[in-house]
DNA sequence: AGCGGTACTCAGTGTTACTTTGTAGCGGTA
DNA sequence: TACCGCTACAAAGTAACACTGAGTACCGCT
């Protein structure tokens, strides 16, 4: 895929991370692998972990440490009260933007 | 707005401009003005020059000088055919993120 | 012991949109 | 004439973000 790609996941991935959390609680590499199930097939493993730590910074989740059979001990990611309000705005600008991109391949003048 | 809508500009931006350009030649003044009335109200005229300029070097469009009653000469720029082409692979990219995307919202598992 | 899979971390890079500032021509008004 | 506002373009600097690549570490299996 192109760079096209790319650059339009800016601003939308953290919206993503954060729908995915709104359905269970999950761990880095397990947001990865399941979103690269979902489509995102060259999300880069380093991007997951570096919006993780965003969203962990700005109080949108909670954290909690758990013993894996394994590998190293899991951090699961919680989507709090912050990060539901924080996914609903997200929501609607995308909304937004879709509704406007839309009218806008038909030719709407 | 927040810098929420800024940054899920990134990526889309030049695809707008291209598809205002796939309607009718314009220059950068009249497309900031148009994409206002769009929605796109707090569009900075920069970017949209930034834009156009790229746009440009990429040879996408073709560019004409035109006097103006008004002010300087407006640089008129025409989509070409290697525009289109880019336009219809922006089209591309974004329904499959727009698809992506509402199957995500819908809590598709 | 070595290998593959799991799981997380971090420094550095490139692209992009925004901000700010500057240049310049034109019409209108006092 | 002098000034102002609008049109029109340009360029330098900034911030945010996704990607790259490398590294650390733990486990079970052969």
């Amino acid at each position: 895929m192109g760079k096209q790609d790319t650059e339009m996941l800016k601003g939308v991935l953290e919206g993503v991370v954060l729908a995915v959390l709104s359905a269970r609680p999950a761990y880095g590499y397990e947001i990865t692998a399941d979103l690269r199930e979902r489509g995102f097939s060259d999300l880069a493993e380093g991007t997951i972990y570096a919006i993780l730590v965003r969203i962990e910074q700005r109080g949108l989740v909670d954290v909690e440490k758990v013993a894996s059979e394994k590998g190293p001990p899991r951090k699961v990611f919680t989507l709090n009260d912050d990060g539901r309000a924080q996914l609903a705005e997200f929501w609607t600008t995308w909304t937004l933007l879709a509704d406007r991109l839309e009218s806008l391949r038909e030719g709407g003048e």
